[in-house]
DNA sequence: AGAGAAGCAAAACAACTGTTTCAAAATATG
DNA sequence: CATATTTTGAAACAGTTGTTTTGCTTCTCT
């Protein structure tokens, strides 16, 4: 919660309480909170002009133990929010050997799955999610394609945009030869392609064949520099952070579903119609139970 | 101008020519950017599992002469961006407001995933959750069911599970009935049945028949008194609030990893030997492009 | 006025920084 | 298959880091 503004208090508490000398090197920092984040102990003394070891004795005096202890905060405002998480995470995890193990691993797996949501949802990559759905607004087939662990993300995006879409198809392999499903791929479509490492093989070679085929790639992945990456028109780059061998795909199930609640709004009525027409054929079809009670909130 | 994107995308541009140690930093720091501006070169390198020379021959490789100037890109990109954001703001608020309706929406979903991660793992859950490994790990075969929107949520359970235990089946009725998948069920296994509003019939149906054998029920779905959840031996309420008119399975996909990731730690060395034997019968089937180093978190 | 305390900066310190060197290992080439 | 080439990591390096120690100065108080 305080985070910096903690250390900012104290320093602005025990102003007047300290020795000139270190009132100097305090101002300083007051004034110039990024150069704690990102230049040397050394180097912000200097610059305050005030020798190291006065710094060293400022820490002791507002009551911290060590610089880097102050630093920290420090470089945490500068990273907004994500950082402070992981930084609990570490915390945590020394105090955890003791105490309740499942417990704390399910506190650090919250924790780890919503800090990729976090950044799934960055400044930078709402940007990319408006493009990707302009582009798919703009294509007259859009394929989906997702393998093994990426495969229910991929799954997701086919089930929800067929309900007011039916240009979708997803590339699953499971009816014989990835060949059928991408026959007749051009420039006119685009692929959307899920993966992260271990990239596997037949995703990669899905999108090769659409690159060959000139058909843009809308690639979700964790690098820049995954095979599905690679000259893809739009990058949507998810963290897969887990705390188990298993990477997660949290991250990018949430995404896909952002994408589709975005072409729905964009769509406007025309769309939400067609959800309409869409679930009477499902009722049409006995699919669903009757349902009685409406959902109530504790 | 561009700062810290130059040498971002040299990082790119470059990669494939790269030897593979230096792809491997320069994948690190393409993912870890902010790693980049904070910590020391030898931390990064030591993060990225590679000995610091392979850092300061990629600084060559790519044409920059000295880690500090690389660094201090990645550094003023950090101190640039909240500036940024208010005037990317202002810029795409003049631009469009269709954009800007498009950003608030996007902010908002992220809200309500974030939320409803939050509320899967709340304090209540959380025992649930460690109830239900138990439960799972006693169970002669796991009988997972899930359909439409909820079927990414089983597929991935079956998938991640399958990977250190072989006694699971999937039941998604796709091949034929419900039933051949269900035969000889019995109060010696355990069902995980997922599913929302509106509750579809043939994972009602599945439930049904499994309490009709005797067989507990774990029950991930968004109320109490849902079908699937009546009579349940272990409910996992998680919240599916959406922006879309389309209710957010995240919650249940986050739920589910982190259940198996729970099991893994739970069945200790043995539960890591087999996931290990069946990442090497994957890559015997040549599943996975070649992508030579293992996943490391940080 | 001088004993005592407080404040201060220079120097010493061990640990760590980024970089270079060099020999072994891996890979390609003939 | 042997040879040439590249790729690699351990060790060495000079410089810098944060911290502690040391001794000198400056002030205070009876």
């Amino acid at each position: 919660m305080g985070l910096h503004s903690d250390m900012r208090e104290k320093l602005i508490s025990d102003y007047a309480k300290l020795s000139p000398q270190m009132q100097k090197a305090a101002r300083y920092i007051l004034d110039h909170p990024n150069d704690v984040a990102l230049r040397s102990m050394r180097a912000l003394a200097r610059a305050a002009d005030v020798p190291p070891s006065t710094v060293t004795r400022l820490m002791t005096a507002i009551g911290v133990d060590t610089w880097q202890q102050f630093r920290d905060q420090y470089q945490n405002r500068l990273l907004d929010l994500p950082a402070s998480y992981a930084n609990r995470a570490r915390e945590t995890q020394n105090v955890s050997q003791d105490v309740d193990r499942d417990q704390h691993l399910l506190e650090s797996i919250a924790r780890t799955e919503i800090d990729n949501i976090d950044k799934a949802f960055s400044a930078e990559l709402r940007n990319r999610i408006i493009e990707a759905c302009a582009a798919i607004e703009h294509a007259r087939t859009v394929f989906v394609v997702g393998c093994g662990a990426a495969y229910p993300a991929a799954y997701q995006f086919a089930y929800a945009y067929r309900l007011f879409r039916d240009n979708v198809v997803l590339v699953d392999g499971r009816s014989g030869a990835f060949g059928d499903q991408l026959r007749g791929i051009n420039r006119r479509d685009v692929m959307i392609a899920i993966g992260a490492r271990p990239y596997i093989r037949d995703t990669v070679r899905a999108v090769d064949y659409a690159r060959s085929q000139h058909c843009p790639v809308i690639a979700i992945c964790d690098s820049d520099v995954a095979p599905i990456a690679l000259d893809a028109m739009i990058k949507l780059i998810v963290s897969d952070k887990s705390q188990s061998f298993f990477q997660s795909f949290t991250a990018a199930v949430s995404l896909v579903q952002a994408i589709v609640a975005l072409l729905v709004a964009r769509g406007g009525q025309k769309a939400l119609e067609r959800i309409a027409s869409a679930e009477e054929q499902l009722a049409a079809f006995d699919t669903y139970v009757e349902d009685p009670s409406p959902t109530r909130n504790s």
